[in-house]
RNA sequence: GGACCUGUGGUGCAGCUCGGAGUGCACGCCGCCCUGUCAAGGCGGAGGUCGCGGGUUCAAAUCCCGUCAGGUCCGCCA
């Protein structure tokens, strides 16, 4: 039907007759005598040259046979990469008519998502979104040829799976066949892949569907896609060597650059610098702790076991009305209040100044190396409080555009192995109960549990936190240990999990794994701050897809045969 | 569950503080003119439940209350 896309007829073709086809993306009627035409498809944009008024419309689909001929002295267009020729003498064949489209497909415009997503078919067609899906593909092809070069081998597993309660809210599914019970589609491959460990894969990856029935936000869908690893009698370096080589590998495709080695920084030190699990590594503006110099201090308003400051370069200039934002802005967040100093010639600037002694005014003027003209930012509380109100501070304030900086990766390392206790003074999960103890800290389980650190780790990029993974329990004593710990007895954990202890009586491997959040890490490679930008059919914030009304009632007959009742709304 | 922002011809925006006739801008659309444009140009035209409901007022796009939709965030996301 075509002889090749219209973005690849170039000045080498004069003088041969071709059949292109695409859209109408513009045309230009010049009275009765001359139109042009531009004709766009995957590839791009080419003219075409028609003698005569021609009858079609913006987004006509078109094959147009012409000849390409070198533009005439003076019309070469440089901004197009087929600017030089057009197509003359052209024999133009309607292969489908179009309405006006309901917002013009061009990079020009800025169009509300709510009507990008109601026709997104449409939106689609814009260049970006070819570009966000082309590069999420050779990310996606790039990666699994990594994984199969180190010998991984791909295996799909399930979508309708057993409920194991825990973790993120699962979508559930009714049986027909078993009416009153459910599968549920899986947050992640996890118990699969370590069952497939079991069976002796030995090194497993698939482009995995994962889904969960959380709320939404920019970086999250209900579906998402996820490299996921899992390899066995291997280590952590193992794996960091392994996802690296992918990842690295996706990011030289996907930018043309490949960046260096990547890191690693424990838990406990992204916190007391940066605040948060997932720093972003593209700036400074680290955490400071005051707390030795404020111990016995005589303001209210410090007396707290933690004092972390900031060091803001140039934030002196800030007005009361943006200092004020920030304190609302660390109010929200759980502080009881944001102090703030600005460093200047004749000393420190603050409602609280006259309250310091002279030790702890010093101490603040020179925190992070201040200079005139900076600000610095001050919370006291618990310490998890502090680091994370000023480590969200830190991003409000300094954080580039996802579109800008370097890339910067990082592992993180030796998460805890607990973040706390329930309700009913259970121990709780910080990954999940598979996760091995760090080997130093086993004595601690029963006594400082809280301080037992994990063979856990994520991969950070510019703040967004990629994916995570951990080192698996295999031996079984060490499992009961943890069930123990997190309050789950044997015959619960047989009734959850009966199937992945049953197999590791029968000769598990130790295994470890990972799993890169794919969508993500496109997200950045495209400068996008949304991973809507990177899914062809994502949902609204509310999980609804605009475009085909999702979610939607179902007939009687299938409430019928899966024998659903519903009860009344409350 | 909560906080904040947005909603005005097909699209994007201005108008909203400080109430006075659906007023304006750009794009698109329709008609006419135009033989080298490429964000083509010129002339003319059509197109509106100011998201929805209620309230205040002589009078509401504008003020108040509620609600729906979209977005950003907190909670949530082993």
């Amino acid at each position: 039907m075509r002889d090749l896309l219209c973005g690849n007829v170039d000045a080498t073709m004069i003088g041969e007759r071709l059949s292109v086809c695409g859209w109408v993306a513009k045309r230009r009627e010049h009275g009765e005598h001359l139109a042009f035409l531009d004709l766009r498809d995957r590839s791009g944009v080419v003219q075409a040259v028609v003698d005569g008024s021609v009858d079609v419309r913006g987004e006509y689909v078109l094959r147009i046979t012409g000849t390409v001929s070198r533009r005439p002295e003076g019309t070469v267009n440089d901004r197009l990469t087929t600017g030089e020729v057009e197509l003359t003498d052209c024999q133009v064949e309607v292969l489908s008519a179009a309405e006006p489209p309901p917002f013009q497909i061009d990079e020009r415009s800025d169009v509300d998502e709510q009507v990008r997503l109601k026709y997104r078919y449409i939106d689609l067609r814009r260049d970006k979104m070819q570009r966000n899906l082309r590069m999420r593909a050779n990310v996606n092809a790039t990666m699994r040829r990594a994984m199969e070069r180190q010998g991984f081998c791909e295996v799909e597993t399930p979508l309708l799976w057993a409920p194991t309660p825990e973790g993120a809210r699962e979508f559930v599914v009714p049986s027909r066949l078993h009416p009153g019970e459910f599968y549920v589609l899986p947050q992640s491959p996890q118990i699969a892949k370590q069952l497939l460990m079991v069976g002796g894969l030995d090194r497993y990856f698939q482009i995995a569907r994962c889904l969960r029935d959380e709320d939404l936000r920019a970086d999250r869908q209900f579906e998402f896609t996820q490299l996921d690893v899992e390899a066995s009698f291997v280590n952590q370096d193992d794996i960091f060597a392994f996802v690296s080589e992918a990842v690295l590998d996706a990011a030289e495709e996907a930018t043309g650059e490949r960046p260096g080695p990547i890191g690693t920084m424990t838990w406990a030190a992204a916190l007391d610098r940066y605040g948060t699990d997932k720093p972003d590594l593209r700036f400074a503006m680290e955490l400071h702790d005051l707390s030795a110099i404020f111990v016995s201090t005589e303001v209210k308003a410090f007396s707290a076991p933690t004092i972390k400051a900031m060091r803001v370069p140039g934030g002196a200039e800030f007005t009361r009305s943006r200092l004020d934002t920030l304190t609302e802005h660390a109010k929200s967040l759980g502080a009881k209040g944001l102090a703030w100093f600005r460093v200047t010639a004749e000393g420190l600037d603050s409602p609280l100044v006259r309250f310091l002694n002279p030790e702890e005014s010093a101490a603040i003027a020179v925190v992070d190396g201040a200079q005139v003209g900076d600000l610095v930012l001050i919370v006291a509380d618990e310490y998890a409080l502090a680091c994370k109100v000023l480590g969200a501070l830190r991003l409000v304030i300094g954080a580039p555009p996802v579109s800008q900086g370097p890339h910067r990766y990082v592992w993180i390392t030796e998460f805890p192995l607990f973040e706390g206790v329930d309700e009913d003074g259970n121990l709780v999960a910080a990954h999940h109960p598979f996760t091995m103890p760090h080997p130093d800290d086993l004595e601690l389980i029963d006594t400082e549990p809280l301080k037992v650190r994990s063979q856990s780790y994520d991969l950070v990029l510019n703040g967004w936190e990629l994916g995570s993974g951990s080192v698996r329990i295999h031996r079984a004593d060490i499992q009961s240990r943890i069930f123990q710990a997190l309050g789950i007895s044997d015959d619960e954990a047989h009734h959850r999990f009966g199937f992945l202890l049953g197999a590791f009586k029968y000769g598990a491997p130790p295994h470890a794994g990972f799993a890169v959040g794919i969508d993500r890490l496109v997200a950045i490679f495209a400068g996008e701050d949304n991973i809507r930008e990177v899914i062809a059919f994502p949902k609204t914030q509310s999980g609804a897809d605009l475009m085909t009304g999702a979610p939607k009632n179902i007939t009687e007959r299938q409430i019928r045969d899966l024998r659903l009742k519903f009860a009344p709304k409350v």
